[in-house]
DNA sequence: TTCCAGGGGTAGA
DNA sequence: TCTACCCATGGA
């Protein structure tokens, strides 16, 4: 399945009938995120992937809409000419899957969804449940420090200034962030005071003390996951409950202020006085296991379904 | 100038 | 479990 193309080279992804690829990269702000490039217009998206060999530059989409196969174009790199070795296409296979979920079964939600009517029933047709990730846990958890007590635009400044500085030709290593030390962080990276929870958190891992791809094949509880998230200093419960949703388990809540305003919008309209985050996240209580997807698709087909509400909002 | 944004840590009640 | 306070930064 492997072609030419343009002087790319060209692969297919065989996926589940319902991985909608479009609604796994809107499914929340990452796709605006550095090193990502989303093309809502093309339907492409872009980023920088590190293979053994090198960085290459990686195109995905669905030509042929939900259902069909992902094409993954890769340029540049050594052995461009030639195509990518089979070796290397096995480590794009593998980060592609991570990233666009590939293999997440929703059979689950969808169901529970379809028992809950509206708006919930939407949510299959709407391929909805995918939660597009980043090649490493890593990344998503700088990306993760990076959304919190922060605007949105603030976010997109700290990733793209860390990708910046770092001159990394992809997203940077743990050891690339510790060599740039929280002082310059700080200073250039606009990290503030999250600068010392980054620069810490990437030594602990260039010094083999942590070890945040574990948590991709983690075995054990939630509960113990998520207490082993928790205790990475800068880490809190809201940025648990994201991390968690991201390796697909849905227990809990990320409450942040999108979530208040929300649910305080939705829910209780007429309070004169804004209720507890105990008592708004009871809303979702009947979600069980799908709580934190449930309130996800209860914003994202509010808000969020269609481009340029997605846009607007992730440029705020 | 003040407030707030996809919060976290800590102390004290 | 809750509240209060501090932590940085940029935009409204």
């Amino acid at each position: 399945m492997c072609a030419e193309r343009r002087g790319e080279r060209l692969r297919t992804l065989e996926v589940l009938p319902d991985f909608d690829f479009r609604a796994t990269v809107w499914s929340h702000g990452w796709c605006v995120l550095a090193p990502f490039r989303w093309e809502p217009e093309t339907g492409v998206l872009e980023r920088p992937l590190r293979l053994r060999s090198g960085v290459v530059n990686l195109s995905l989409s669905q030509p042929n809409g939900r259902g069909a196969p992902v094409e993954m174009a890769v340029a540049g790199g050594r052995g461009s000419r030639s195509g990518l070795a089979e070796g290397l296409w096995a480590g794009v296979e593998r980060d592609v899957a991570r990233m666009l979920q590939i293999d997440r079964d929703l059979a689950g939600f969808h169901a529970a969804c379809l028992e809950a009517g509206s708006p919930f029933d939407r949510a299959p047709e709407q391929g909805f449940g995918r939660l597009l990730r980043s090649p490493t846990v890593f990344e998503d958890v700088v990306k993760v420090l990076a959304t919190t007590n922060t605007a949105w635009s603030g976010t997109k400044a700290m990733v793209a200034n860390l990708v910046r500085l770092t001159k990394a030709p992809a997203f940077p290593t743990a050891s690339e962030v510790a060599d740039l030390g929280a002082g310059r962080l700080r200073t250039e990276g606009r990290w503030g005071y999250r600068a010392e929870y980054l620069a810490a958190l990437a030594q602990l891992i260039t010094d083999g003390e942590l070890d945040l791809e574990a948590w991709d094949l983690w075995e054990g509880t939630t509960e113990d996951l998520a207490a082993e998230i928790h205790r990475v200093p800068g880490l809190g419960p809201y940025s648990t409950a994201s991390l968690l949703g991201l390796l697909g388990r849905f227990d809990r809540i990320a409450v942040d202020s999108v979530f208040r305003s929300f649910v305080r919008r939705r829910y209780f309209p007429k309070a004169r006085k804004s209720p507890t985050d105990r008592r708004m996240e009871k809303v979702y209580a009947r979600w069980r296991e799908w709580r934190g997807l449930a309130y996800w698709y209860d914003v994202w087909s509010s808000d969020y379904e269609d481009a340029d509400a997605l846009e607007s909002s992730a440029s705020k």
